[in-house]
DNA sequence: TAGATTGTTAATCGATTAACAATC
DNA sequence: TAGATTGTTAATCGATTAACAATC
């Protein structure tokens, strides 16, 4: 079960095949062949096939793929049918912005606690969960299961707030502050650089005058 | 100049050079070798050569480069040279943050317009920047060039939007709505999947209790 | 059965790493 | 000059695409 790697180029395509499997599924499509995903997803029918072989036969020789069960594989393997508890550190704008988005607890992730410096912000709720302070952090980890920690906070303060809650048991960190972690092994870390996003644009922005190129997108436009 | 095509993979890793460099360059490092680099950034030395060999000869055979110098040259093929004005449609927490990012200015990107459908928030400001309702966007545009659309808005209304930013001439989108956008090959789009990132997470956290290996990583950690 | 479409192998393409001559 | 380190070519590795036999 465990043999083959699998790439990592897979692993970051299967969020979207999971997204495009969900809207066929609310649309009541309930089949559909590499070649009619191909031509939505702008990939090549070959890539997706190739993709989800990695993981077993989900589909069917001369009927293509069923759109429910392809869903929720691909769920499976995401682990989207696992509840996480996560909490955020850091209850700016991105924080609450974050814990607002009710769409997470749809993909199994609850947040349970919200954390701040700010003794203005303690005992605000967002939905629901009270902003608590930092300080309570150490023993709120050892009376509450927390799988993920979301940092969003000045990169001043990153490292500090991930080392802490790494030393009270948490194995994964989502990282929106503006510096690179470094981390015990057994903790996972997936970041979100705002600004090396928007760079990217820009970048786009200037080689799309300079060649004609447009390297931003997928292949065809409309 | 505009010869040699340069790859995806390059461009992504240039922010992250970018970023590196400019914290040399605050604690007054002069000049660095790409062995001393690959050592911070965990990248090979190889890669680093390479990579910056595709836009001509920053370094000097036994010396290194020149950090300041180096940080400018990439600063400037990123455009951040430029000075770029943004409008945020969508002023919920995430709107919010981004016109709150401060940093952004400094790389050249300023706000200059956030709307929003909720009159409750018309004439808010955020760092001076009025909130101002989406009726009135068209002739915003008309009267204000704007290089930059965020959307930070539910999907459902992000394409809508998107079409109407580009009929009035703005040429670039950074979305943040779960869905993707077409759009004239003239338009360069940039996409943050918040969610896509969360799952990525996810996969990792199972990966890693499955196999022990730990993809969400540079080469070592501490 | 015949037609459709997958699963999978082989071919191609692209990106990374290694190696070393050029040169400061 | 000698030592260091780049720029660049060649070798390796990995990912994507093409092709087609297997099979529903």
């Amino acid at each position: 079960m465990e043999s083959k790697e699998i790439s990592r180029a897979v692993i970051k395509r299967l969020p979207r095949y999971y997204r495009y499997l969900g809207e066929l599924l609310e649309s009541g499509v309930e089949r559909i062949s590499s070649n009619e995903l191909s031509d939505r997803m702008q990939v090549t029918a070959s890539q997706i096939r190739q993709d989800l072989n990695n993981f077993g036969g989900f589909g069917q020789q001369g009927y293509g793929y069923n759109v429910k069960h392809l869903h929720a594989e691909i769920g499976k393997i995401l682990g989207l049918d696992k509840m996480y508890h996560m909490i955020i550190i850091g209850a700016g704008n991105l924080g609450q912005a974050l814990a607002n988005y009710a769409q997470f607890e749809k993909w199994g992730f609850k947040v349970t606690g919200i954390f701040d410096v700010n003794p203005v912000l303690r005992g605000v709720s967002v939905r629901n969960v009270p902003i608590r302070m930092v300080e309570e952090l150490p023993e709120y980890l050892k009376e509450n299961e927390t799988h993920i920690a979301a940092l969003t906070l000045p990169k001043e303060h990153a490292r500090e707030m991930a080392e802490l809650v790494v030393a009270n048991g948490v194995k994964a960190i989502w990282n929106f502050a503006h510096t690179d972690l470094k981390l015990p092994d057994d903790v996972v870390v997936e970041s979100v650089h705002l600004s090396e996003s928007l760079m990217q644009l820009s970048y786009n922005m200037s080689n799309y005058k300079k060649t004609g190129k447009n390297h931003s997108k997928q292949k065809k436009s409309f």
